[in-house]
DNA sequence: ATGACGATTTACT
DNA sequence: GTAAATCGTCATA
């Protein structure tokens, strides 16, 4: 499979959150283990003036530092206590924006994946389950901070290869998810997904 | 030094 | 539907 080049990246974040629908990212584990999946939803986040993002304002801190980088990268983060997310960081430097990789349907590893997201539950979950939303897709390929930067056109354990086109026909574009404190931001159709895929994130109500 | 707050998930009523 | 879990980060002082 090929890998996917610099210049993909290099567009702006809607065009990327479009485009990376359909592509397959790759974790190859410690130990060699393949982890893949196929982007099937994303949220894009555009830059100083988008209220929901967290380079809103110009804000630029040791948190954020990847999304002001060079295009291609990504933006690992922690919230919530608990959670870690991944974003592919979008067009240039100096215009921080991103695109937060909201679900995998997953393609290779999903016993890994299952080990990696039962975390001390008895249940066996369901593909469905396994990365069907930013923080369950990252703890279903061990993504951490450790990945804060990484480069996803040379890296070795975390890249993204070209998978199918999805039709723009086949695209829905809806509000972002968990966003509700940025007002008018909010209501934007920033979130896309591919329509009628079961391992899209639950998320309807609003 | 302190406090409020999450680009979420899960379990429970 | 509601709430708890859980802590790094950042704005304020």
């Amino acid at each position: 499979m090929a890998r996917l080049s610099g210049k993909f990246y290099r567009r702006d974040a809607v065009a990327l959150a479009r485009a990376l629908l359909g592509q397959v990212l790759v974790r190859v584990g410690p130990d060699g283990v393949r982890l893949a999946g196929r982007i099937v939803e994303t949220e894009a986040y555009l830059g100083v003036a988008d209220r929901a993002a967290h380079s809103y304002g110009g804000r630029r801190t040791a948190r954020n530092a990847a999304m002001w980088g060079p295009a291609g990268h990504a933006y690992v983060y922690f919230v919530y206590g608990m959670h870690y997310c991944m974003n592919v960081v979008a067009a240039g430097p100096e215009d921080p924006s991103a695109v937060l990789l909201r679900a995998l349907e997953p393609l290779a590893g999903l016993e890994r994946m299952r080990l990696q997201r039962a975390a001390g539950r008895a249940v066996v979950l369901p593909d469905e389950a396994l990365c069907s939303g930013p923080a369950k897709l990252a703890q279903a390929l061990g993504l951490d901070r450790a990945f804060d930067g990484a480069d996803l056109v040379h890296g070795e354990r975390l890249f993204l290869e070209r998978g199918v086109r999805i039709p723009p026909t086949r695209i829905v574009a809806a509000p972002r998810i968990g966003v509700d404190y940025a007002g008018a931001w909010a209501e934007r159709p920033l979130r896309f997904y591919v329509a009628g895929n079961p391992h899209v994130s639950r998320h309807f109500s609003r």
